[in-house]
DNA sequence: CTCCAGGGGGCCA
DNA sequence: TGGCCCCATGGA
């Protein structure tokens, strides 16, 4: 089966699943919803969404949800806020070094550049790019390998990040809002233990 | 009790 | 490159 017909049957199956951006609304002067979906996609690294929020949710009252109050902010400070998310240490540390670099980059970052960040792997460089800056690139995980094991595509399961994330994006119209739903549905699929 | 979640880095052969 | 181990909380 065809990358486009799964989806549209995903589509069908569950519905939309409402990923970023939904309500980044936590209006405050000068938020910037953008850096709030990077932080998520930092907080939830093999993490359930669910320990995520809170932790979001901390970052928000304490008003730390901003590249510079990260920044600024004594990592011990973020290291407690953080702490429902698991491995608070680790995440702490790259939520420095990630705000330092949007800092450092207003504009728009680029894969490469993520991707030398430490902290910053393929798939939170891609979650990135696509969730919060709306570029068409298709964001591969675990649950994308175990969809194309399900379809009879044991061997491109089993290729590179890269490979999958090509075969995905020459498989299908290059469409940010396309990618956005379809990674979701994907993970969503992955929950239902098929 | 075990298993795993919207991963990634370090180390070693 | 590929295989292991480590990071850590919270829910099922």
């Amino acid at each position: 089966m065809l990358p486009l017909e799964i989806y549209k049957q995903l589509l069908v199956e569950f519905g939309p699943q409402h990923w970023w951006p939904k309500h980044c609304d936590k209006k405050r002067p000068g938020f910037d919803p953008r850096f709030e979906i990077i932080v998520g996609a930092v907080l939830t690294q093999n993490t359930s969404w669910k320990n995520v929020e809170k932790a979001i949710e901390c970052l928000f009252e304490k008003n730390l949800l901003d590249a510079e109050s990260i920044s600024k902010t004594p990592l011990r400070r973020l290291e407690s806020c953080i702490h429902s998310s698991g491995y608070y240490r680790q995440k702490a540390k790259k939520l420095k070094i990630v705000a330092r670099f949007f800092l450092e980059h207003k504009k728009r970052p680029n894969r490469e550049d993520l991707l030398s960040l430490w902290g910053v792997g393929k798939e939170t460089a891609d979650s990135i790019l696509l969730y919060a800056f709306n570029h068409p690139i298709f964001v591969v995980d675990v649950y994308t390998r175990r969809l194309l094991a399900a379809h009879k595509q044991k061997k491109l399961s089993e290729a590179d990040y890269d490979k999958i994330k090509g075969f995905f994006e020459t498989q299908l119209p290059s469409d940010a809002k396309l990618f956005n739903e379809y990674h979701a549905l994907i993970v969503r699929w992955g929950k239902e233990k098929i």
